[in-house]
This record gives structure tokens, C-alpha cells and sequence, in this order.
DNA sequence: TATTGTTATACTCTATAACTATA
DNA sequence: TATAGTTATAGAGTATAACAATA
């Protein structure tokens, strides 16, 4: 992978401000998602760095590795990424021989993705770090919380 | 609030993809907040597109209402977003009327941040679509489950 | 004509560097 | 010298329009 995917994120020596009154934000949920998912998303930078792999690169090979043959419209709306920007992405990790595209017999317009033994191995690599990872941006919360906070997010998102 | 702020947004007519295995996807925290972070912050475009607000000004326009005279910099690293980029929303705020920037007389280079009348009925118009844009956001969920979310997504974010 | 994939491109969001004025 | 605010600007993410190949 590129390093130029690697990216600082915020500094994270920035402790949370005292005596404001924070209680609307706090009981505002789309708010709090969306610090939940900077958090999660500079804590992936650091653990994936080096690795090369991005949240977004992470997603579109597990998506593959477990669907071989997956369409790009299919990927696309499955991430909710715009078509051109996951081809994008596309163009990038074939040339750099993790995924390969296949034209469909049945429908030649179709394409087909599959990983590469080279994409298959970087998946892997990047799977045992998951467990790890996950742990560690859930640590505030019991192995319990953990799974419930896992499973209020599936029923809200009905994928 | 002028109407560039107000954008469409991913289709929503996009019915889940069927016959795919998203078992892993599922499972990853990071991925399911992202999806929800997203249709939170689509349905919030579409609930307060008249209001012309958006979720970051929403968010500053609360914590000054809140905490009058807090000074850009505890704003910024309030709501994770970078000094340059708030500034730049805080000059279109100031320059439509919405807040105030008074210099602190303690300190001459520190600024007080207000609303205006002008903003401070803004934010109040907002304030009443906000009870139920959340319950539409989070309707799939019983009352005990968007508290238990709500705590949870507290609990993972040491404010 | 409609659909899949693709390219080109514009816009928004987010990042760093450098400047000012005060301390 | 250090800090708060600001400006300028570059980079990443995300949006639409238009096109080619195939159905």
C-alpha cells in the first residue's frame, strides 16, 4: 500500500475541556457518533499504519474476501461510497496488485473483483490486528456494554 | 444561514444488499458507526435544510447558547475540528449575524464568543426539531434501547 | 432505451504553515 | 519566547455530469 494513506490524525494529548456545560452535545446522539467514529477512525490510522490500510480499504477487502466476485455496484452501496470514488480506490489497489477485475461472461458490462494472493495476504495480516484494535477503543466499556453497543448499532442499521 | 449549506445527500431509495455475507462488516464497531454517524447526519440534512443548519454549526451554535464567552480554541478542540477551519465558519456566523466576537479585556488576544438575538432564535428553532429528529432517527430502537445507546456512546467518550 | 463501469471535474471538509497582536 | 487568533493554502473525501460498452 501507499504511505501516503497514512494520515496524523488529531492530536490526541488534548485532555477534555472542564467547566463547560457539554450536557446538550451529550445527550445529543448523532453528536456523540460522530465522536465515536473519529475516535475509531484515528485510533485504526495509528494501529493500520503500518499496514498501509485505511478504514475504507479495510472494508472494501473484507467485503471482497468474503464475496468473491462482488460487483463495484454492488461494493459501492454496500460502503455508501460514491460509484467513481470506490473505482478510484479500485484503479489504485489493482495497480498495485491486491485485487483483480474480471468482465462477467453472463453479462460482459459486469464486473467481477477478486483479491490477489498478495490482497489475501494483506487482509489477513490486517484481521489479526482487529480483535486487538477493537479491544482497545472499547476498553472504557465492559465485555458486556462491548456487545451490547455491537448489537443497538446492527438494529439501527438495517444492512 | 445561506442555502449552500444544504446538501442531498446519499439516495436513500437504496434497499439493502441482499445475499451478501456482511458478517465481518457487522461485527466491526468502527464500520457500524461510520453507517450510523452517516444516516444520522443525512437525516439531519433533511430535517433542518429550511433552518439552514448544519451539524457543525448546529453543535456550535449549542455550546455558545450554553457557555456565552467561550473562546474559539476551547470550541475547536471541543468539537474536534481544527482552529483554521472553525474560524472560517465563525467569520460566515459573524459576518450573517448569528454571533458576537468580543476581545477579552483579561487578555487582548483572547476572544469571547456570543450569539445574537439573531442566533439565539436560530439555535431555539433548531432546538425544537431536535426531539424529534432524533426519535425518526432512532426509531427502530425501543425507549429503553436510545438510552442505553445514548449511555453506552457516553461512557466510550470521556468528555 | 437502460445499465455497468469509468473518466473528468467541482465542491466540501480537514490539514499544516505562517503571520499578527498581545502576553 | 510563548500563546490566541487568523489567513492562506494544500490535500483528502465526496458530489455530479458525461461518456463507452453492453444489454
Amino acid at each position: 500500500m501507499s504511505s501516503k494513506t497514512v494520515r496524523p490524525g488529531l492530536k490526541s494529548d488534548q485532555q477534555p475541556e472542564k467547566s463547560l456545560d457539554l450536557r446538550a452535545l451529550r445527550r445529543t446522539p448523532g453528536f456523540m457518533l460522530r465522536l465515536a467514529q473519529l475516535k475509531f477512525f484515528e485510533g485504526f490510522y495509528e494501529e493500520f499504519a503500518a499496514l498501509g490500510l485505511t478504514p475504507a480499504t479495510y472494508a472494501i477487502f473484507a467485503v471482497i474476501r468474503d464475496n468473491p466476485g462482488v460487483p463495484p455496484s454492488s461494493l459501492a452501496s454496500l460502503l455508501r461510497l460514491r460509484l467513481p470514488n470506490l473505482i478510484k480506490i479500485l484503479n489504485e489497489l489493482e495497480s498495485s496488485g491486491f485485487i483483480k477485475r474480471n468482465r462477467s461472461k453472463a453479462d460482459r458490462r459486469a464486473v467481477e473483483l477478486m483479491l490477489t494472493p498478495k490482497g489475501a495476504k494483506l487482509i489477513a495480516e490486517g484481521a489479526r490486528l482487529t480483535e486487538p484494535y477493537n479491544e482497545k477503543m472499547l476498553a472504557l466499556l465492559s465485555a458486556a456494554e462491548q456487545r451490547t453497543l455491537l448489537e443497538l448499532l446492527n438494529r439501527l442499521l438495517p444492512l
